[in-house]
This record gives structure tokens, C-alpha cells and sequence, in this order.
RNA sequence: GGGCGAAUGGCGGAACUGGUAGACGCGUUGGACUCAAAAUCCAAUAGUAGCAAUACUGUGAGAGUUCGAUUCUCUCUUUGCCCA
């Protein structure tokens, strides 16, 4: 017998499938489809241990569902635009698309190693024009809509990328690629309406049941609908302005008011536009980032204007209205009432001004003379100090209560208000999707006629300019429309559009009018199962529920509201860190262990801190190539290894010793299997052996369950188990009758995980096509003997063979006679007896 | 600070609707093979006591519900993620 070749096996079948098209998907109607979707990679360079864990899990399912019967749709592409390649290009002159091809055809070949179930025919990059040509079809058809707008706006500018992030791309107060202090800075941008769909995409959460809760609380949360009330406060000072709008959740709290705070880009703001110290005031807030986050720790910081508020609810009271840094204009409108005793917020500020604080609300618990003295009161509790207001349960009943006397007083009106902001998509950066837009003389906005898309990229560009490269490109940005001199929008789309609507296109790869079409839309459509990395909970799953409403909106192009069925979100692969004496990260290939110590191979007298395991990241230098382990163990057992160690929604620990024990086992199963031939072809008998029929109708079972519920890793210990069953078996010398069957299925149920070694084994048991996944027999698991657990007063004291459904009354008197129980019920008074039909007796002593 | 989750041997992890805790793998120990080692194979492996049969303890801590709790409820601790 031959050691198991897998290098000769895998090419082998790889080039199988590749010349009979066995990925390759078209519309059947007399099939039910099965659209199986992963997070389309960033082509960086290499694929990672991420993806390979990524797209394992989808291909384990995809092979799986086809070997059900299913018409299967598996496609893959790149998700092609954006900086990297953009920084790499310019870093080493070369040109981004350039780079960005090279990476894709690399990290295809990888994939293609990996054995994966892909019709590349579908094959999708978004870099290319004709994807992005009717992205940009896309954008003017939303502009046509008015789903899209330009509007001047604070922006979060990162100094050193020079380019616009959206808030989520902010990370405590930084870049999120380049780390740098983001700046607050004013620019025309272009906006998706995605806060119109607030409440829709709110609502559609509910009919997502197959989606994490957790991600669904993300988005949720994200979404942000609060419930509160509009109020209009008086306003008394030597300025023009009588009345000022305020949005609150909490206007219950209205006894408690000790400040109105404004927005510096307020319109009232043009009455100090020539006051010095607004104007630096102003300057000090553009310091503080515009996220949510920068302005909660950010110090709170105020400029006093010599306007009154009056309360509404009582005339009597007036409190100064000041701008403060912590008020944002597209919050409510641009204004808060502040009240101290019960916003941190608020609390903080009138410190550091000296307002007063007066507690409106004590906690249950607490009596009337309950005072907020060193933090704010948040939580819930009863009204005080609130006159008419006074007793009435904080929050729920109160703000309703109080909304409903301000209502009848017309001093204010209920409203809802959303958290979720509009979609900033304009990126000053080359390597992205041109906005098909030009500009006239005037400034005025003028979409490219449909006849002139797409709006290709020039080429030959200086990367090295400052700020946006396409803004130096002067013969590029002018433009003849209808015969009247234009300049384009030299801005591109964040590269979240592009991955909105990919889903769409991998139904109508090679369609060319238009993104798809419906016929392949109504067929393929919802994705029936997305797998990706969780990150991604909120963008980019967020943006792609709403470029589905957005395109549907007023043309009504789909029969489903939702692009994804399910979603599965799985971990990180992770690994030890390692550092030297001088705190540099070392790679695990830097490292070696000798005598239990870990020390520098390159100087072994070096001992080597060991740190936390984290997930693989090139700066931590604790990554993992896959190629080399593809190439060094062969890619069924990086498949097994991958889906082995944890559940695949967990993160996984990659282990040197894990992997080299799944390259062992698909060796032994090799050998397995070379033994089962043997005597397959020495026992041709029709007879059944019914040990092998209940132990593989167990297992097809067991397999099918942990298929459906993502049960990955106790697959493998099925396989395992598979194993040690079989290679007993086939030494206990007994008849082995239908081998050849039960170990047929065998294979079929390996065949998703370990897809290049089950096609080999088949075929040479004489199997070589019209596969499918094995049935299991139900009566075939009917056990005839059963284990009986034997409780004594709750307790296991043994566990005895029954046959099948036998009674209450044998099983007793069996335990009485029984050498293990007997002397347990010796003498004692059988005060209750538990029983529960082939499973379980419970005998309750009198003690 | 708020929301959601998690906690099981030396390690990763199993355990159906409340009914035999620790499947399976790694590691470790002992043995076989070998001049020797690696590889491979066999055996043991939650802890304590015992030659053993067996007994007791045991699923982060404490309480509760139940004949019976890893599983359900409450409180706490630690930890992860998201939001702030």
C-alpha cells in the first residue's frame, strides 16, 4: 500500500472538478436553490488563516446542501477598491490596479488549493469597470430618488490618510487604519438617506430569526430610536430671537433645568460670528472629534451668551443659555436643556460653571431629601421637587405624564428621534468608485447621462500629490455634457457601497445593462446562508439591508426585503505572541522550544516572553501562512484542523500539534481505508450485520444534526469516533456483510469536510459519481438493549441493561436483586419511585 | 456606566426538550517495537482514599426550584464583546 499522496490526490481532483464544471451553478427551476454566501475578501496580498477558516465553514455547507439535492449558488470575488493598495501603489511606484490584480490572482490560486466548491464563473472584483459601472447607475438612480444629497457638514478628517471617516470608522478618537488624531473640519459631501429607512430597518430585524441576537442588538442599538419630546423654550435678551426648539427623553426632568446648551454651528450662532472669543471658543471645540464617544470623555466646555431660557412649566424660572462643545446639530436640533442632578453630561458642565443642580428624581429607596451630590442620577425612581410632577414614577410614567401636559399646554409634542445618521460616502481617494457627478460653472450639481458611464479611473496618476490625487488630475476632471464645460466630483464612494450590493451581482455576474436582473434576482435571492467575521455586525451589514430598500424603493424590484436569511458570524483564528529580551515581536518561525524552555533560534542562550494568544495580525508577527501548511500537510487536513479544535462561532486556538494530529489522522484513515477495500473484495454477501447498520445510521444522524446547527468541531469527533468504530470492527474477524454499503456512506458524510480524500476513496470502492447524502434509518437506531440509569434517593448507584420498554415493576424488582443496589434498599421503606420509560428509575428511600 | 454573552480535567472542548458529566482531540504517564531515537501501536488519564470492588468530592462562588440541575431562577465574582 502507498503512503496517502495528498499532493497528487488533491491536484488530481481539483483538476476534476475544474474540467467537468462541477461548481458551476445555473437557474433550476426544478430544484430548490441554496445560496450560500461568505464576506468577500480585501485582496491584500495573501489569504489568511481568517479566510481559510471563513470559507471552510461555507464550503463544508455549500457541498453539504448540494449533496442534498440542492441547486447551489457558492461565488467569490474581491472586494477590490480602497487605501491599501492606493498607500501600496504610491509607496512603490506602482499602479493600484496593478497591485490589486496580482493580489487576486494570488490569493485565488490559494483558494483554489483549499479544494473549495466556487463557480469562479461568477467571479466578481469591485475595482473592475464593469462592476463599478453600475454602481455608479446605482448612485444616479438614488440621486434620482433624492436618496442621495450633498450637504456641507463636519466631517472627521484623517490628517494623515486626508481623507473623510465615517464615525464607526473612528476608534477612540483615531483613524482606524491610520491611527492618527482625527480633526473636525467643515467639507460638501455626498450622503445616502439611510436615516429614512430608520424605522423599516428597525422593524425588519424582527423577521431576521435566523440571525445572532447579538448582532441584532448591535444594529438595534445602532439604529438608536428614542422616544421623547420636542419643546419649545422662550427665550428673553437683546437679540432677535424669541423662541428656541429643543429635543429631550427625558423632559420629566424639566424641574431640574438649569441651562440651555446650543450647538456652535446653531443658527444662532450668526449672531456672535464677529465675537473674538466665540470665534475661539468655536476653534477650541473643532479640537474634539465629532463621535459620540470623542465628546462623552472629552472635557465639556461652554461659552456663555447673555440670553435667558425660560422654563415652561414654570414662567418664574429662567436659566443662561450658553453653546457648548458637547451638543452636536444633527442630535434633535441642535439644542439640549440641560439638567445636572440626572445627566452625567450635564452634570459635569455645570461644575464647571457653578449652575445649579437640583434633584428632580430619587431612587425608590431613598427618601425626599434625597440629594445628587457627586454624580448624577440616572437611574430610575420617583419625582420630587417637581411640583404637579411630584410622584410620578421616573422614567416611563413621567415622561409620558409630562409630555402629555406640555402637548395639552402647546409647549411641546411628542416625538421620535433616531440615533442612525445619513451615510457620508464621499472618500477623497483615488482608488475607489468615481461619483458620477460634475459641477457647472455655477456650482450646480449635474449627473452624468447614463450614455457616458462609466466614469473610468484615469490612468497615469501622481499618487504622491497631497490630499485627493483624482483633484490634480486637470485634463481628467473636465467634461463636455450636452455641450456645456464641466468639472467632475473628484471625490470616490466609501468602499462599503461596493460591498452593499455584491450579493446582487454574484446572481447576474455577466448581465450588462444593468447591476442584474430579476429573473436571477427572484430566483437566487435572499443569500440563504452569509458567513463573515462579526466585525462587520453593524456597517456592513447595515448598509446592505439598506442599498436592498434603497433600490427597491419606488421601483419595486424584488420580491424580498432582506438580502440575508441567516447570518453565522464565526471567530478569529488565534496564536501565542512572542517577544524578544528587547520587547520586538518574534514570529513563530523565529522561536523554537528546547528542554521545556522557548528561546531565539537564531541565539538560544535568548529566552522568549510568551504572551497572550490573540488573534493573527501581521504587526504582532504571531500569523500563521496557510499556503506553507497547505503545502506541508495538504488541504483536507487544514480543513479538518481549522473546524477541529472550537465551535466555529469561537475563536480558535492554532495549534502546531493540532494540525500535525488531523495530517495524522487523514494518514490513518488511509490505511483505514485500504483494509475496508481489502475485505470489501473479499466479502461480496448481501446479508446484513446489524452493529455496523446501527452504529453508521447513529452516525449519519449525529453528522446531519451537527451539519445543520454549525456543530463543526463535533463533526470531526464524529469522524473520530467513525474511526475507532471502523477499525475494530474490521479486526473483530466477524462476517462483515455490508461493508461496502455502510462505509460508502461513511464517505459520503466525510465528503464536505475532507472532499479531496472522500472522492479518492469512492472512487476506488467504484464510486465516481451521482453522489447524495446518505438517509438514516430511524428503526435501524431502535436500541433493543437499553441502559437503565438506577437512581437511589437521587443518587446513581448503578446503571443496568433492560430489554426495550420494559416496566416499572420488572425494572424494580430487578434493582432489588441487583448486587450493585440491592444493599441500598436493604431495610429501608420505598417511599416513591420515579420512573421514566428506557431511561431512568429514581427510588426514594424513608431514611 | 449601560446592553449582551461566557465560565466544565493539565489544555481545546462534548453533553438531545432537567435524567449516566468529561464524547473526541491534544498533552502527560507506563508499556511494545528499536542498538538507539523518531514514527507507529497498546494501556491509563477529573480529584481524594483504596491492591481492588467501591466510596466520597466535583461543571466560577453562594442560595433557590426539583425525586433529580452543567442545563431553570436569583445574588455575587471573573472575563469577553458591543455601546458609551
Amino acid at each position: 500500500m502507498e503512503r496517502y499522496n495528498f499532493k497528487k490526490v488533491e491536484e488530481k481532483w481539483q483538476k476534476f472538478w475544474l474540467d467537468n464544471n462541477s461548481f458551476l451553478t445555473t437557474i433550476d427551476k426544478s430544484k430548490k436553490k441554496f445560496y450560500c454566501l461568505e464576506m468577500f475578501p480585501y485582496p491584500s496580498g495573501k489569504i489568511h488563516m481568517g479566510h481559510v477558516r471563513n470559507y471552510t465553514i461555507g464550503d463544508v455547507l455549500s457541498r453539504y446542501k448540494s449533496l442534498k439535492g440542492f441547486n447551489v449558488l457558492h461565488p467569490m470575488g474581491w472586494d477590490a477598491f480602497g487605501m491599501p493598495a492606493e498607500n501600496a501603489a504610491r509607496d512603490n511606484n506602482l499602479d493600484p490596479k496593478d497591485w490589486t490584480n496580482k493580489n487576486i490572482e494570488t490569493m485565488k490560486n490559494q483558494l483554489k488549493k483549499l479544494g473549495l466548491s466556487i463557480d469562479w464563473s461568477r467571479e466578481i472584483s469591485t475595482c473592475s469597470e464593469d462592476y463599478y459601472k453600475h454602481q455608479q447607475n446605482f448612485f444616479l438612480e438614488l440621486l434620482e430618488k433624492k436618496l442621495v444629497y450633498r450637504k456641507e457638514n463636519y466631517v472627521n478628517w484623517d490628517p494623515i490618510d486626508e481623507t473623510v471617516l465615517a464615525n464607526e470608522q473612528v476608534i477612540d478618537g483615531k483613524g482606524w487604519r491610520s491611527g492618527a488624531s482625527v480633526e473636525r473640519k467643515k467639507l460638501s459631501q455626498w450622503f445616502f438617506n439611510i436615516s429614512k429607512f430608520s424605522q423599516d430597518l428597525l422593524d425588519g430585524l424582527e423577521s431576521l430569526e435566523s440571525w445572532p441576537n447579538k448582532v441584532k442588538t448591535m444594529q438595534k442599538n445602532w439604529i438608536g430610536k428614542s422616544f421623547g419630546c420636542e419643546i419649545e423654550f422662550k427665550i428673553e435678551g437683546d437679540l432677535p430671537v424669541k423662541k428656541i426648539r429643543c429635543f429631550t427623553t427625558r423632559p420629566d426632568t424639566l424641574f431640574g433645568f438649569s441651562f440651555l446648551a446650543l450647538s456652535v454651528d446653531h443658527e444662532l450662532s450668526k449672531y456672535f460670528i464677529d465675537n473674538k472669543n466665540f470665534q475661539k471658543f468655536k476653534n477650541d471645540c473643532s479640537k474634539t472629534g465629532t463621535t459620540e464617544e470623542a465628546i462623552a470623555v472629552g472635557e465639556k466646555i461652554g461659552f456663555k451668551t447673555n440670553l435667558e431660557a425660560i422654563n415652561p412649566l414654570d414662567p418664574s424660572q429662567k436659566v443662561p443659555v450658553y453653546f457648548a462643545n458637547f451638543v452636536l446639530m444633527d442630535y434633535g436640533f441642535g439644542a439640549v436643556f440641560g439638567c445636572p442632578a440626572h445627566d452625567q453630561r450635564d452634570f459635569d458642565f455645570a461644575k464647571k460653571y457653578n449652575l445649579d443642580i437640583k434633584t428632580v428624581v430619587k431612587p425608590f429607596d431613598k427618601d425626599e431629601n434625597f440629594k445628587v451630590s457627586e454624580e448624577a442620577y440616572a437611574g430610575p425612581g420617583v419625582l420630587i421637587n417637581s411640583e404637579f410632577l411630584n410622584g410620578l414614577e421616573a422614567p416611563v410614567n413621567s415622561v409620558l405624564e409630562t409630555i402629555k401636559i406640555l402637548e395639552k399646554k402647546k409647549l411641546g409634542k411628542k416625538q421620535i428621534n433616531f440615533r442612525l445618521k445619513d451615510w457620508g460616502v464621499s472618500r477623497q481617494r483615488y482608488w475607489g468608485c468615481p461619483i458620477p457627478v460634475a459641477y457647472d460653472e455655477d456650482g450646480k450639481v449635474h449627473p452624468i447621462p447614463k450614455s457616458m458611464l462609466p466614469v473610468k479611473l484615469p490612468e497615469d496618476i501622481d499618487l504622491k500629490v497631497k490630499g485627493n490625487p483624482l483633484d490634480s488630475q486637470k485634463n481628467w476632471k473636465k467634461i463636455t455634457i450636452n455641450g456645456k464645460k464641466m468639472t467632475r466630483e473628484t471625490d470616490t464612494l466609501d468602499t462599503f457601497v461596493c460591498s452593499s450590493w455584491y450579493y446582487l451581482r454574484f446572481c447576474s455576474p455577466n448581465e450588462k445593462n444593468y447591476g442584474f436582473n430579476k429573473e436571477d434576482i427572484d430566483y437566487w435571492m435572499p443569500v440563504d446562508q452569509y458567513i463573515g467575521g462579526v466585525e462587520h455586525a453593524i456597517l456592513h451589514l447595515l448598509y446592505s439591508r439598506f442599498f436592498m430598500r434603497a433600490i427597491d424603493y419606488k421601483n419595486k424590484n424584488f420580491e424580498i426585503k432582506e438580502p440575508f436569511q441567516s447570518l453565522f458570524t464565526q471567530g478569529m483564528v488565534c496564536h501565542e505572541t512572542y517577544k524578544d529580551e528587547e520587547n520586538n515581536w518574534l514570529s513563530p518561525d523565529e522561536i523554537e522550544k528546547i528542554n521545556g524552555k522557548i528561546v531565539k533560534k537564531k541565539d538560544r542562550n535568548k529566552l522568549v516572553k510568551v504572551g497572550p494568544s490573540e488573534s493573527m495580525s501581521k504587526s504582532k508577527k504571531n500569523v500563521i501562512d496557510p499556503e506553507l501548511i497547505i503545502e506541508n500537510y495538504g488541504a483536507d487536513a487544514v480543513r479538518l484542523f481549522i473546524l477541529s479544535d472550537s465551535p466555529p462561532e469561537k475563536d480558535v486556538q492554532w495549534s502546531e500539534q493540532g494540525m500535525a494530529s488531523s495530517y495524522k489522522f487523514v494518514q490513518k484513515l488511509w490505511i483505514l481505508h485500504n483494509e475496508i477495500k481489502n475485505k470489501i473484495l473479499n466479502n461480496e454477501n448481501e446479508q446484513n450485520d446489524k452493529q455496523i447498520e446501527k452504529f453508521v445510521n447513529q452516525m449519519i444522524s449525529k453528522i446531519t444534526t451537527n451539519l445543520e446547527k454549525f456543530n463543526y468541531n463535533v463533526i470531526i469527533a464524529n469522524m473520530y469516533e467513525t474511526y475507532n468504530f471502523l477499525i475494530n470492527y474490521i479486526k473483530s474477524e466477524k462476517n462483515l456483510y455490508n461493508l461496502r454499503d455502510n462505509y460508502l456512506k461513511i464517505l459520503l458524510c466525510f465528503s464536505p469536510i475532507i472532499p479531496h480524500f472522500a472522492n479518492e476513496c469512492l472512487e476506488d470502492i467504484g464510486f465516481k459519481s451521482s453522489f447524495y447524502w446518505p438517509k438514516y434509518d430511524e428503526t435501524a437506531l431502535d436500541e433493543e438493549i437499553i441502559n437503565i440509569v438506577v437512581q437511589i434517593n437521587g443518587k446513581k448507584r448503578s446503571i443496568l441493561n433492560s430489554k426495550k420498554d420494559a416496566e416499572q415493576r420488572e425494572i424494580l424488582d430487578y434493582v432489588k436483586k441487583d448486587k450493585n443496589t440491592f444493599k441500598y434498599l436493604d431495610n429501608k421503606k420505598i417511599e416513591k419511585v420515579i420512573f421514566i420509560k428506557n431511561k431512568l428509575i429514581n427510588i426514594l428511600l424513608n431514611e
